[in-house]
DNA sequence: CATCACTTGACACAACTTGTATCAAACCTT
DNA sequence: AAGGTTTGATACAAGTTGTGTCAAGTGATG
């Protein structure tokens, strides 16, 4: 199984597609393969943010909860990998009681834009931690907006932190 | 003359020092030395962004210009490196009639930046590319949201900044 | 309990990046 | 014209990074 990945390593001479203002031509680039099974028989579940029974509350969501095979199989990266990237902290995948990995709907949408800093915008693992950490701090700072200047202003700064992310090339979804 | 930079390539297990919220500890870190000769001749300047006597007009800034020599020895960085983060884009340096390149004050900034992104955060290149461009965007964006909601979310909009930025340990002066 | 498949951590390696050294040619200032 | 500097191109050493491999441990199932 030798699994390929580093389409192009840079591109130098390409300034960012959108100047910012502007509105993007495609509107994102968030797809790499939806058609990957649902969960492959979750463990167990000890601390990890998962649903005990069913969500005897309310707006638990139900997503999936895959074991390290299944989530480099989901996200086609390699095992080894995914373990780097939690050895090097820009992910926390749960635990069972085993020790065994456990990545949730939320890391696989993480290692999805993990993915696409690395390969499609060729950033080292420095400059995806420093990104993550910018798109993290952004939408805090957008509640934060919102919370001081009232949720009509925090319409149009929503509005612009979506034209910053399309700028940037950054498929995230306030 | 062999010059050294790179003082550490990595810091892979450190969150970075300000979750966003707080203020942080040390106020910037823009010191590099600012003991340096001011110009060295600024030979000629064809359509270059200098004063042409003593600024006719009004607010037009004295701020030096300076050859690559001068400039690399003022950033501590190599000549070599400063002409190769030109062909990559991550500068534009005016030019003499002679071709010669005439590093602005602005330039000196940013290539300070620059330097802190590669050196103290371990960016790669594609990496600072995406740092700039979110510096430049954001600051864009904060004269938009200060268009759109008038100054007084303005001023709040620019406060979240500051701490936007310091939680980077992006040293940048809005 | 036995068995098999999987995971874990550690080590190693090839491909790539990047700052810098070097060189000849061209340029600017004296 | 001479000397020093810059320019563009090429080359290289050190570092980064995804991945392959290995032994040992773990989980699920019969």
């Amino acid at each position: 199984m030798t699994q390929q990945r580093r389409v192009q390593t840079r591109r130098p001479t390409e300034s960012p597609p959108v100047p910012y203002p502007q509105t993007p031509s495609r509107p994102a680039d968030t797809s790499l393969s939806p058609a990957a099974r649902p969960a492959a028989a979750p463990p167990e579940t000890p601390g990890a943010p998962e649903t005990p029974g069913i969500a005897d509350d309310a707006v638990m969501q139900v997503e999936g909860v895959y074991i390290i095979s299944v989530a480099a199989r989901i996200l086609d990266m390699h095992p080894q990998t995914l373990r780097k990237y939690e050895r090097l902290g820009l992910i926390r995948p749960g635990r069972t009681l085993g020790m065994l990995r456990l990545y949730s709907a939320e890391d696989i949408r993480k290692l999805r834009l993990i993915r696409h800093l690395a390969d499609e915008m060729g950033l080292n693992l420095a400059g995806v931690e420093f990104a993550l950490a910018a798109v993290q701090n952004l939408l805090t700072m957008r509640q934060r907006l919102t919370a001081l200047l009232g949720p009509d202003a925090g319409d149009t700064v929503t509005e612009e932190l979506n034209l910053l992310f399309r700028s940037l090339n950054l498929p995230v979804e306030p």
